[in-house]
DNA sequence: CGTTACCTTGAATCTCCTCAATACACGTGG
DNA sequence: CCACGTGTATTGAGGAGATTCAAGGTAACG
């Protein structure tokens, strides 16, 4: 419930129509497909817990990893924009999900402006991270490509409080990270080990460990570009 | 004024609203820039006539273009959503854009939902361009890249009359279609020797002929995604 | 204790990049 | 009208970075 609130405080009856938004919860094991690219759903979801993945899939068997989706995320705006989904979604974990009426969700722009907002700038910002991913898969070298997509994941990690002494549990792989930077997994595994050996991070079955957060940004050749959301008056 | 009102009919409200929420008309030489990354302006544009470029700049001088603007298309709305630009525009002909006050914006969200529902599909749709953009940087090599590129525009062009005869006329450069695709511009120009050889089009300066459509998509190995937008009721 | 998913490493190959040089088109000023 | 400068396109050569193929190794799980 406070998943989509992570950015700002509602007011009371913006958090009442989000409450009877709310049609109920759904869990889904791990490596359960979510959305399916194409289909079209009566529902959309906020990710409540566990990790899921956005991606495409080609016929030659391809994937490429658009994004992570993690706790307070919205999946399948898409779903209610268009006739269909453009990317399939996918959990990584056993995944909690709470469950909106794509329905109702006229009633959100016609009633709470407020909201109405926020849902734009969500699409936005998901556009402005695709919008990086595709300059460092365009831009950059391996190295910085995956000291970039490490950085990225850990950086909202930590906003959640998912890190813990510079520790990450995730149920990422090689496999997706380099599908996500546009890397082979044997260029990626061959990568990871040199990123490892500079000391900036430690790759654990399951985890991850920044051990030199500097040398991380620094490796990344990262420009940083800070945004503050502009509150809707 | 009619550009916002590509792809719905506007209801006389809406009409009336987005008539007065017009501040005026802005003309810029080819080669200005109309936002720059970082900046933070109290207007947003459509582009009315003439060609523009979305970009991020990096300190190494790459530069990673994410797409073209062409008429109808909404200029700065991440001025409004965040307190600065993520990326640069800049004008590749002499434009000529609408100009719209950003405090306004508050106003259409609060009274009409129909026009703000449209704000977050028209994020939403850049979004899916760019997923689309980093799957092919991602994924394909630069002959699949190029054609996929030059497809893209030339689709977008077509819906805007702009393509006469196959042939459309651009101020688009190797070094743009490089830049937007990750390729070095010799090997841009290399490639697209290649596929004019196979004779799917033509590369002409400022213009582009497509001689055989179906073996451009063949070539960029395309594969159809049409979305149709679900109207806000 | 065997199966499975994930990670690791070496070798050969190829795509793409950088460097370098040249050609072509267009506009400007002498 | 021609010389010149500038931006764009073209081509060759050499090399770096990434891919594919192939073969193991390791941890987790039933």
């Amino acid at each position: 419930m406070r998943a989509l609130s992570s950015f700002r405080e509602f007011k009371p009856p913006e958090l009442d129509f989000v409450q009877q938004f709310k049609m109920g919860e759904l869990v889904v094991d791990a490596g359960a497909t979510i959305f399916l690219e194409g289909s079209d759903s009566p529902h959309i979801y906020t990710l409540l817990e566990g990790w899921a993945l956005r991606y495409r899939m080609l016929e030659s068997g391809r994937r490429q990893v658009l994004n992570f989706a993690l706790p307070g995320d919205l999946i399948g705006l898409q779903s209610v924009l268009f006739d269909k989904m453009l990317h399939s979604v996918q959990a990584l974990t056993p995944v909690r999900l709470c469950v909106f009426s794509r329905q109702r969700l006229w009633e959100l722009y016609e009633r709470h402006s407020g909201l109405a907002y926020d849902l734009t700038w969500i699409a936005s910002r998901e556009e402005s991270i695709l919008a990086e991913h595709l300059t460092y898969v365009g831009q950059r070298n391996a190295l910085a490509r995956l000291a970039y997509i490490i950085m990225h994941v850990m950086e909202r990690c930590r906003k959640l409080g998912l890190v813990v002494n510079d520790t990450l549990a995730t149920p990422i792989t090689q496999q997706d990270l380099g599908d996500a930077m546009g890397l082979s997994i044997v260029h990626t595994n061959k990568t990871l080990r040199r990123l490892t050996a500079t000391g900036a991070i430690e790759w654990r079955r399951g985890g991850i460990v920044v051990r030199n957060a500097a040398e991380l940004t620094r490796l990344a050749d990262y420009e940083k570009r800070e945004t503050q959301p502009r509150p809707f008056i």
